[in-house]
RNA sequence: GGAGCUGUGGUGUAGUGGCCUAACAUGCCUGCCUGUCACGCAGGAGAUCGCGAGUUCGACUCUCGUCAGCUCCGCCA
């Protein structure tokens, strides 16, 4: 590099630096060579800027660009000068000027590129991810981790100037029971032994509120090893925060301020506050989602009462059954061919729906094979529960509400999308309180927390807890954005008996209570003061402010869905030397070691 | 654990039983070109069609298996 020193970025020349004496370093985008003239636009995280090589001016530095490629690494020294008149370029910021080259090194050369340097690249994700570096240099990849520094950074100055202290907690931390599958880290020095890492702070930070820290935030890696999604990974990142003396409320409307000002701050956006509040109840009960998109209507309608008298045996025995019948007008779809009716009915027997009853409405009325099951009246009635219009096409679901909601909610999601009724720009943040406390679990027998163990019931439900369980509803708020559930968070449980009772529901015994958690319950008896708190998933949130499909946009290095990393071909073998060292035996059935750690080709 | 989609020169695609000695675009290499910015023009190299079996006189094409990526169900308090 010798004395040259970097004077500007190539993204930021303007006609006001022309004349200036500049250094560039950067990667070249292309090279238009035009034998007597060669141009070479050189970018850096800033953008790009033309360079100018001319043989009358500079012949060094002329010949030397003639051998330059594609993602060579060059410093250029030269000077800025405002592009002849009919040259600027109106599509690229720095379009006014060019630099015009007098001295160029070439700091590295480069390989051809596998795939292009830029915007919206259509390649195999295989691809981008062994070539995770290359990727990373689009422009877009680099405003996504721009954009995540920024949230980052206006949520910590948030909560720094709201006197919250950011804490550290261990990584190596040890398995609880309930909840996901744990990453696990064996202990060389205890043989047998093995942490594991956190699938949140979750227990920490509620006893840094016991040690009176009162208000602790961070932004935290956290693990999970759970089958993957577009909006899931192995490893994510949360903002973590808890805070002591406060009730729903206070945690509401702070985070609320928090959100709206880093919407604010970074992509220029006013959302509107207070943020609407939804029951659990009433988003299962419209949307059937407990996140639901609130950004197009096609909301769930219920006909179970109209159903329970009908002919339709299917209908009434579900309703009898102690079932429901729910539907959503297809606005418009009336004319959809059966074909297109049967993909409907089969993207809804993903969700366990046996069936999807069709209702077209004319102007003559109802037109369904079904129609013949129902009286005038009937028709009439679900015709106008659910809105209907000649034209329209009304889907109906009769099934175990958990089943009417599962099919009618993601069929929703699905018309929305193919109908196109999901506007652009828009964000629609919304919380969605009063969950359930408990949820029974049908492969384990017993009620599992929703959210997690620590979990406050609403006072007016403790006593549900030992006579209805499945009715006690918690201090527990999800936040929503378009549809997708950006964080969630709860009042915890301060005092033991209260913590006793909340175990017990849920089948943990008082031994197994306390050999896993019995470093919290005896905390919790030194002074718990009330407190409770909400994570955020940031991986999501930059997601969908920077308008992607899938958090590994908008996470530097990401893992494919079989949780491997295409670059650096994690995870891999290690030593025998290591496995004994740390007292492992492999006992692998089919696979033989190494057999998944070759290169895709 | 399950369902679906995808896999053809470096990249993106076409080809769906013989017409394929595999096409097109772009990238790459060489030459020419002094105002381009997806520069242009001319020429050239580059693929045993993810992998393995099977069916067939014959497989990029059909069948089965397998691997990889993606989407989803289960799972993820």
């Amino acid at each position: 590099m010798n004395e040259w020193k970097r004077s500007h970025y190539c993204g930021v020349l303007r006609s006001e630096q022309a004349g200036r004496q500049v250094v560039l370093m950067g990667w070249v985008q292309r090279r238009r060579d035009h034998g007597g003239l060669i141009f070479v636009d050189l970018r850096d995280r800033s953008g790009l800027v033309q360079v100018v090589f001319s043989p009358d001016l500079h012949k060094e530095a002329f010949d030397k660009a003639g051998s330059v490629r594609n993602e060579y690494v060059l410093a250029v020294s030269g000077m800025v000068r405002v592009r002849p008149a009919g040259t600027a370029n109106p599509n690229l910021a720095t379009g006014q000027v060019e630099v015009l080259a007098q001295e160029l090194r070439i700091l590295n050369r480069a390989k051809t590129p596998p795939f292009y340097i830029e915007n919206g690249v259509d390649v195999d994700e295989n691809v981008r991810l062994r070539y995770r570096y290359l990727d990373l240099r689009r422009p877009e990849m680099q405003e996504a981790l721009i954009l995540r520094h920024r949230v980052a950074k206006s949520v910590r100055d948030f909560l720094d100037e709201n006197g919250f202290l950011e804490i550290e907690t261990p990584m190596l931390s040890r398995s609880t029971p309930e909840g996901a599958r744990d990453y696990l880290v064996p202990s060389r020095v205890n043989p047998g032994k093995f942490y594991a890492l956190p699938q949140s702070p979750q227990l920490y930070k509620q006893i840094l509120m016991v040690s009176g820290l009162d208000k602790y935030f961070q932004i935290v890696r956290c693990f999970r090893d759970e089958d993957l999604r577009a909006d899931r990974q192995p490893e994510f990142t949360q903002i973590d925060i808890e805070m002591s003396f406060v009730d729903v409320d206070d945690i509401l409307s702070l985070m609320e301020e928090m959100v709206a000002r880093m919407c604010r701050e970074t992509i220029g956006l006013d959302v509107p506050r207070p943020f609407p509040r939804l029951s659990y109840q009433e988003a299962m009960d419209r949307f059937g989602s407990d996140k639901p998109d609130t950004r197009f209507g096609l909301e769930l309608k219920d006909i179970s009462d109209i159903a329970a008298g009908c002919g339709f045996k299917v209908f009434s025995s579900v309703v009898d059954g102690g079932g429901q019948v729910k539907g959503i007008n297809a606005s418009g779809c009336g004319s959809f061919s059966r074909k297109e009716i049967d993909d409907l009915i089969a993207f809804a027997a993903i969700y366990k729906a046996k069936g999807l009853a069709y209702f077209i409405v004319t102007e003559d009325g109802v037109k369904s094979t079904l129609a013949k099951f129902f009286n005038e009246q009937e028709l009439g009635a679900i015709i106008s529960r659910l809105a209907g219009k000649p034209g329209d096409l009304l889907l109906f679901v009769a099934d175990k509400p958990q089943v009417v909601a599962d099919s009618l909610g993601a069929l929703r999601l699905h018309l929305g999308e193919r109908l196109g009724l999901i506007p652009e720009n828009t964000y629609n943040f919304l919380w969605v309180v009063d969950f359930p406390l408990l949820d029974y679990d049908q492969a384990e027998g017993r009620y599992v927390a929703m959210h997690h163990p620590f979990t406050s019931p609403r006072e007016a439900d403790i006593p549900l807890l030992e006579s209805e369980p499945g009715k006690a509803r918690a201090k527990a708020y999800d936040i929503v954005l378009n549809g997708v559930e950006v964080g969630g968070g709860s009042i915890r449980i301060h005092r033991r008996d209260i913590q006793e009772k909340m175990f017990a529901a849920i089948g943990i015994g008082a031994s197994e209570a306390m050999e896993k958690f019995g470093f919290m319950l005896e905390a919790f008896e030194f002074g718990t003061p009330p407190h409770g708190g909400i994570a955020f998933g940031l991986d999501r949130l930059i997601m969908l402010l920077a308008k992607k499909n899938t958090i590994r946009d908008v996470i530097a290095f990401p893992k494919t869905q079989s949780a491997t990393d295409l670059m650096n071909l994690a995870p891999g073998n290690v030593s025998p030397a290591q496995l004994k060292e740390l007292n492992i035996k492999l006992n692998i059935k089919s696979n033989p070691p190494g057999a998944k750690t070759n290169r895709a080709t």
